[in-house]
DNA sequence: TTGATTCCCATGTTTTCCCATGCTATACCA
DNA sequence: TGGTATAGCATGGGAAAACATGGGAATCAA
């Protein structure tokens, strides 16, 4: 990794998850949380059943635009800092590289003995393996159907 | 990240309170008291309830921000701040890490048993089981109807 | 004294830590 | 080029530490 800080989270990956819960965080996104000497958060997804996660470093950028005291007391924010801060949680990963899901958050997304983890740039995705191929599959019809509407990044095209 | 470090009150923990009205303040909370030597102060929150935690810095830059903003509008956030600072009390935790709730505090959110911690980022709160599962609920359900309209987590794209 | 608050110890459970094993990919050597 | 050594990674299991919680003794106030 180049001292340029250029960090995304990509891939897809699965991974077993043990009796205990354990689940080996990807080493790509291990390396990202060590240079950053953040923390992983994660929290059940609001539109798919599906674990979402990022750095604690992006929370809590969200967290001090929130936290000026002209809006202490409003209440659209109020229940937003509720919803994503009371369903987050910090995942440290032990020396071999895996965290913990709650059960929370598995049961959300369905996730019982393997968890496909789903690079998605600033943050990523956890993932059922089957309830991924399904919407997997959904993107890419999606996509293929908005295709003549997408215009080329940097001239490139075929 | 950047020098500071990053200190969030984050998930939902339900702890019980004992015959003698003690509570366990989540380990993670009591981290972050250390971490910032400061001290956790609860007050009887104004729009729902519960009970409202935050570090003592955190009032104690409210306050100031409160000094320095006497603009014409400020009339309702000053009777406001006023509310809050009369009901605020320091509450300190024990070698084992709980807290002793007042009466005043428990009643208003008719907690007896069980406290749930939902942490909000720079503050958290304290509910009632039910009362909690009520709120959460109604929350998800506001903040789907509005979704179209937020601005995604931290100004990142996905 | 009575009631309340603080401090300390005991216990069961959960979570974290650490070591061991096997697999895979990359590098190295003949 | 083909085979082998090496390092990194995923995974399993047991030991140790941390945590929530209950209860008793000591301290303080009215």
């Amino acid at each position: 990794m180049t001292a340029g800080k250029t960090f995304l989270f990509m891939d897809t990956i699965a991974n077993k998850v043990d009796a205990k819960g354990r689940v080996s965080l990807p080493s790509d996104y291990r390396a990202i949380v060590k240079e950053l000497s953040t923390d992983i958060v994660c929290y059940r997804s609001l539109s798919s059943p599906c674990i979402e996660g990022c750095t604690e470093e992006l929370l809590d950028r969200l967290a001090s635009d929130m936290e000026n005291s002209l809006d202490f007391f409003s209440q659209t924010q109020d229940e937003l800092t509720n919803l994503i801060f009371g369903d987050a949680r910090r995942f440290a990963f032990d020396s071999t590289g895996r965290i913990m899901l709650s059960e929370k958050l598995l049961k959300h997304a369905e996730i019982t003995d393997t968890a496909v983890f789903v690079g998605k740039g600033r943050k990523f995705q956890i993932w059922n393996p089957e309830n991924w191929a399904r919407e997997e599959a959904r993107i890419r019809a999606e996509v293929f159907k908005k295709r003549p509407s997408l215009k080329p990044v940097g001239g490139q095209n075929d």
